[in-house]
DNA sequence: TCCCGAATTGAACGAACGCTCAAGCTCTTG
DNA sequence: CAAGAGCTTGAGCGTTCGTTCAATTCGGGA
């Protein structure tokens, strides 16, 4: 059916733009993973560059049911949340074998001074992304000190992420992810501490994995998916194949 | 001469690469730029991959006295010279309207599962980075608290300065930066405030720009180049012009 | 002065690129 | 059943890609 290909047509050239790059796919390869012929993609897409705005559309559809509502579902407290949330990035990173980070931001830095519409796009995520993540933090209340500036400490947490993605991936080993987030969890423990209230979210319920102490340091031999998995409801796709119905967007984002 | 051309390819090449990406930018492009014929590239580099793993070799090789370096001369306080070198990506920010950020980290996404051998010079770029803010951080002995993790807070610098530049690039604003940044100078303050010692480094000393407060955030149009200079020294490189001489990479990494 | 290797020239290569389109097929609807 | 819109087919378009190479020029030592 016409909707189909369309999908299949978007869920291949996600996972290749994401793997390769948007100029290093080829429309060919998109064509030839999604079975379907040159005339169907240009029948749903005008362009090369249309299909990476719909792909980026997509991620901007799919971040709140994938990630925002995800970690919400994994956790009451707001700022555990903010962990949950990057908690789910770390598990895509393992069970990719570091291929997988964030989507939007691989994609971000190769397009942004060349795509202006795509560009806009990715701000919108980032925006979604922070937003969700301030409202969170003023859900936290006195738990944090009055003067926090919520909004800079949401965009803080998107810098830590795509930062800490990229060095994982460049490294193959999640440790400078676990490092770097181990900080962010230090600010908020230390914010806490200056205020006098309940310090029940503090980092000793040991939700987020923190290396540091114990340093089992170890790489993966690139391309090999880990063994670890984060949260076990959210991590692998059932059977690789993209299937292309919306129901495969969320579990794969 | 025979060196003079080499380096103006990689000059040029460097630049392309950066503003357009790897796959984005033409071999013919480069020619076109560094006015010079194929055979002559073809001469010193034997394929485009040669020549971008050349390109990274240069970045490793000019991180030292272009930033780490500039950072040391910037700032006498240990703690300083962290913020002294995100300060001068930030000008670097400023003064391109927002195309230029770190150029390791813009490529290091797309070739990061693509070029096995480039990725590798990408790693230790970023651990030449970590490390030396490492040792400031050691050099800042009792300042931070006993168990602090130095690596670990280099590593979280670093995340912090990449997703700051990714952020800041996608929505051509120096905002998103200086709230990662003021955000990085908060943990670093607070874990001072754990300390008994000196507190002199403290952030009103105001060297580096907090956002946060004065919100009098603005987007930049696009392209356009903006006025504000973060380290006057630093700035920007005498005419444009690729010279391709060692010295221009000084200045321009 | 001659020589030889390094450097440069630039036309041309085959492959791959993004994309087109006339032709057929397949559903839905009246 | 007829009609027509929606979707698919796939050969092939012109262009650009990264790369090659025989021929030529250049510069420094013998």
């Amino acid at each position: 059916m016409a909707s189909d290909t369309r999908n299949r047509i978007l869920s291949v050239a996600a996972r290749l733009f994401e793997a390769n790059g948007f100029e290093g796919t080829a429309v060919a390869a998109i064509l030839r993973e999604a079975d379907v012929n040159s005339g169907s993609l240009y029948h749903f897409f005008p362009s090369k560059e249309a299909l990476l705005v719909a792909v980026l559309e997509k991620y901007v559809e799919v971040l709140e049911p994938a990630l925002l509502g995800a970690a919400e579902r994994a956790a009451d407290d707001p700022i555990e949340r903010v962990f949950a949330l990057l908690e789910l990035y770390r598990g895509r990173l393992l069970v990719s074998g570091f291929a997988r980070g964030c989507p939007v931001g691989d994609l971000s830095l190769e397009i942004a001074s060349r795509f202006p519409e795509a560009r806009h796009l990715v701000d919108a995520y980032f925006e979604s992304w922070t937003g969700r993540v301030e409202s969170w933090l003023v859900a936290a209340g006195d738990r944090l000190p009055s003067g926090t500036d919520r909004h800079a400490l949401a965009t803080h947490a998107l810098s830590v992420l795509q930062g800490a993605v990229m060095q994982a991936r460049v490294s193959t080993s999640i440790d400078p992810f676990d490092d770097s987030v181990s900080q962010l969890r230090l600010l908020l423990d230390l914010s806490a501490d200056e205020t006098g209230v309940s310090v029940a979210f503090r980092s000793d319920t040991g939700r987020t994995p923190v290396a540091g102490a114990a340093r089992t340091r170890q790489r993966v031999p690139s391309g090999a998916a880990a063994s670890a998995v984060a949260t076990p409801g959210t991590a692998a796709s059932p059977a690789g194949e993209a299937s292309g119905d919306d129901d495969a967007w969320w579990r794969a984002w």
